[in-house]
DNA sequence: GGCAGAATATGATATATGTCATATAAATGA
DNA sequence: TCATTTATATGACATATATCATATTCTGCC
């Protein structure tokens, strides 16, 4: 069992306000787990009864509408935290978690987390502005969705993808999402958001090779949001 | 200046938690202040430095969009806290709050809250919760702002009026809102969310007495959901 | 009481977007 | 390697919704 201390990602969320002594017992609770792309995390209403830490890959936080269509909700990265929301709420998950990759995380169950909240001032400040911000994003992504145009919340998820997860040496996006998985993040239908990608390729805003895609003006794509 | 004591509407909100020197001491840095119809609580952008509790009346939160509209992200009303996010966060307000009749609010600065923050482990616990479920709340209505149409997004709506606001005596919303702010809480323009009204009108589901608005057949509108 | 401005209502039309059909390309697995 | 499935692409069309124009009704106010 690898130790938490020596964990790098642990300092990019809220674990980082954790001491040594927590981080042993951090260590000694928690469990490790490889997770395959496509692998489903945990799902909509499961309990949970702790938070997952991404120590690699990225996933996609999914949210099923009564139509039937997936839409996504969020992605989520190496180091950040999942299911503190539910922990907190002490409710079942309201999203499922779907790997984007392959990915590595940890499971610490809920008696040992409560327990630094109550000791740990600073970690539980943490996990609160961790989720005051997913707030402060979610009412953003509310008020896009109602108001944006389909085009303008792909130009602005474009933008986002390569702010967020970068580009490889040949320009493309290095997160590597399916059209689906585009529509539903933008809140689409997919033959929509393949007729816009063609679009946007046709009039130089990207560059598609094949399923990759390559941002090629920016500031375009920045003036449509 | 009035006791928190004695103040009702604090045992519906994360305050119920503290104790009576607390709640002492809250007495003698608040201040209270009547807000007219139409008024503007703090808006987007400013730094509030503190936490207003909603003694009586409802107000709208609303969030400018880009294409110039202003979205209504959330009701609040009696009992209920704002500016917790913004306060925690330490960031400027993300939405704007404005009264939809006439309020009674008080105003608590920055400084005495996140005393209690460190000191009553209960009251913070219940903040935390009370966000949480705001961003459970916030995640689903931006999956329904994706994936609705406006028809439903206007049934669901007003079955949540109805639900929370409750009805007059002759089964009229007891909530007021004009069109436009109806329109603008469903995510439509003003004259689409006029028509269907007149469309609910004319198949049964609901009546509409001038600018009130009856619900007549919930079971159906629920069942459009 | 009557007038100005706002809110509500409705029609005509334009436009964005969804749906269904079908073709092609890419990925997967026996 | 080929066959089968899955993802991408595009056309044709239907439909939801926005926009613009114009009544009509309501409301506050002098």
């Amino acid at each position: 069992m690898s130790k938490c201390e020596q964990c790098i990602v642990r300092e990019f969320s809220s674990l980082k306000a954790l001491n040594k002594d927590e981080l042993v017992k951090l260590a000694e609770c928690k469990t490790s787990r490889l997770v395959k792309k496509g692998e489903v995390i945990f799902e909509e209403g499961e309990n949970v009864n702790g938070i997952f830490c991404i120590k690699d890959g990225v996933c996609k936080l999914t949210k099923l509408s009564p139509n039937g269509k997936d839409h996504i909700v969020k992605l989520v990265t190496k180091g950040e935290l999942l299911g503190q929301r539910s922990m907190i709420s002490d409710e079942p998950v309201n999203l499922t978690a779907v790997a984007l990759e392959d990915m590595q995380v940890c499971f610490v169950p809920k008696n040992e987390i409560m327990g630094f909240f109550d000791k740990n001032n600073q970690f539980s400040m943490n996990v609160m502005k961790t989720i005051c911000g997913d707030l402060k994003e979610s009412d953003s992504q509310m008020v896009n969705m109602a108001q944006k145009t389909v085009k303008e919340r792909l130009a602005e998820t474009l933008l986002y993808l390569q702010d967020t997860f970068g580009k490889n040496e040949d320009e493309t996006l290095k997160i590597q999402l399916t059209r689906d998985e585009l529509a539903s993040m933008i809140g689409t239908a997919t033959e929509s958001c393949i007729r816009l990608l063609s679009d946007f390729n046709k009039s130089g805003l990207i560059e598609i090779k094949g399923k990759k895609i390559i941002l090629k003006d920016i500031p375009k794509l920045k003036k449509m949001v």
